[in-house]
DNA sequence: TATTAAATAGGAATGATTCTTATTTTAACA
DNA sequence: TGTTAAAATAAGAATCATTCCTATTTAATA
């Protein structure tokens, strides 16, 4: 599945996402680098992003702007309602889910995805 | 929160979200109602789902293409990795979650989405 | 009936993402 | 080591979903 070429861009957009915890999006990891890589362009970052989570080296949330994690084990995200943050959640997930879910349907289960939505404490702080 | 005013354009939209069962992306929406709705704009189709889903009337996924769910209770979904089709999952969910996730991280949660992805029996019978 | 806020159609604008093309890089190997 | 071919790139055009704008229409109510 892996590449066999990893150019210099290739690897620092991976180093990039892998090193960040506040699941950037492709916007964000292009203005983040095009300073340390002149030349960089969008079109690099998003055809890496986009080959990188299709190894299985990334993951890439299925939000509408989408946002990228450099962990792949499955975990559940928390997202903030107000200001649009995506922070990893630290609970601990049934893993049998996804075997429930398949009996229930017939669909073979590939993995889940689970977003909860609520306030972050500053912005549960703007809305007093 | 609902609105006073329901012009017939409005009325067909949520009448039409409401009977379908295949979670309908607003471009859906606006091509099965044209045609029986002269006139009718992307526009109006657009801004109703969103009005209709401020107001808790029906419910938008997010997801990259916005999907529209007439049932507005909580519910996980099923998206097939092959076709892109969405259907409801009716499995019990714990309820208790939103407390959990709540007591871990300190937001307050309003709500959580659950995607399980997987193949479809067409889109698995397919790969073979 | 006159007023006025809400809603509409139609299309322009926006924003995210993908695609195209000409060029450059690099791995493999003669 | 030089050649070749596949892979990757930069730059920007194209696409697609969605929102915004404006002039017009609708409808509740005074």
């Amino acid at each position: 599945m892996a590449r066999t070429r990893f150019s210099p861009q290739r690897s620092l957009i991976l180093e990039y996402v892998k090193q960040s915890t506040d699941h950037p999006t492709a916007e964000e990891i292009y203005q983040a680098l095009k300073d340390c890589f002149p030349g960089l362009s969008r079109g690099t970052v998003y055809r890496n992003l986009n080959l990188l989570s299709d190894d299985g080296i990334i993951f890439k949330l299925p939000l509408p702007v989408e946002r990228f994690d450099g962990f792949t084990n499955p975990h559940p995200h928390l997202i903030c309602s107000g200001c649009g943050s995506v922070h990893d959640l630290k609970i601990d997930y049934d893993s049998g889910l996804d075997q429930l879910a398949s009996e229930s349907c017939g669909y073979q289960i590939q993995r889940h995805e689970s977003f909860f939505f609520g306030l972050c404490p500053g912005c549960a702080a703007d809305q007093q």
